[in-house]
DNA sequence: CCCAATTGCTTGAGAGTTCAAGTAAGCTGG
DNA sequence: CCAGCTTACTTGAACTCTCAAGCAATTGGG
């Protein structure tokens, strides 16, 4: 009964978790190596950075981020240790915790993004021609429709923004 | 200087990101709550169960599996304790460590096996027509080229159906 | 109103991964 | 033939991630 992969299907899906696997892994060390984070730390930075007053809810951050509210948790945590993100209660809502970018988190993440950004083409668009590249959003886009269609898609700040910086 | 990433280039990367990790952590899941492992673990069995006497060196084992020889060293210890690997010594060369998938280890494998690639399908073949898929292959095929300087490297294992005994 | 379900987030324990060291065993050139 | 390098693998500690609970605030049906 077991739809089995055929060889081509097989090699393709060897060769795309070994591809995806490597392209991860290049990030991961080159960020950990030049800038002391983790690549899921740097996207929470990002993330942070591109928001109004550089300032998420944790939940809206999370989803921004493909994280477990648990593993945001976690994180923030340890971004808050290093003074790179800063935590802050919601008045109107007790249960939200905002999460706000510092200066000092900004300076690491200016700091850090040039060099990323580098290791990005190098792993990923400097081995594609650009037919290549647009194929790979169509796939990519199709894979992501394929699963979980969250209706809530609009980026709704919710109730009492806070101040901004 | 820095070669900053335009808006599609900016979208393609997230879209890359996004969906990679989608695929790889519904597999992942899919095995630990199915089978009780996770997904770097059945790619070891896999491998094993295509090796002649279902046995290899662990170099040889963690370059199938594009794993470090330290994460591949801790996660047969894992498989030891479970009953589904072992390891046995050789006498040619001390050095080495033969790992070898027990009747047991192939059971499991068996029994895990069908799961897994019927989420393979879901997550990825089922979400994408046959020209995207040749694409996918092509534009995987490149980035690997891109980094790959060891001709004797295998892409990483998938799902396929364990060697006949 | 009010109590149960839901929401938002945190915590703790258990596992896996990584890097740096560490241990042998084999190889090599003087 | 043996010092020193290389190879093969293991170990330990630090860290991240996951799952399952847990807690507090909010909401909603009766």
């Amino acid at each position: 009964m077991t739809r089995w992969l055929d060889d081509d299907e097989q090699r393709t899906w060897r060769a795309f978790l070994a591809a995806s696997q490597l392209v991860q892994e290049e990030l991961d060390r080159q960020l950990l190596r030049d800038s002391g984070m983790p690549h899921a730390y740097y996207t929470v930075l990002v993330r942070l950075s591109e928001a109004p007053g550089r300032t998420l809810r944790m939940s809206e951050l999370a989803a921004q981020v493909n994280s477990s509210q648990s593993r945001l948790s976690h994180a923030v945590k340890r971004l808050e240790e290093r003074g790179w993100v800063r935590r802050e209660p919601c008045a109107a809502d007790k249960r939200v915790s905002w999460a706000v970018l510092t200066d000092r988190g900004f300076e690491v993440l200016a700091a850090a993004a040039p060099g990323h950004v580098e290791a990005v083409r190098q792993s990923l668009f400097d081995r594609l021609d650009p037919d290549q590249v647009r194929r790979l959003a169509e796939i990519c886009a199709a894979v992501l429709a394929g699963s979980a269609p969250d209706p809530e898609t609009s980026p709704d700040p919710g109730p009492g923004a806070p101040a901004a910086p």
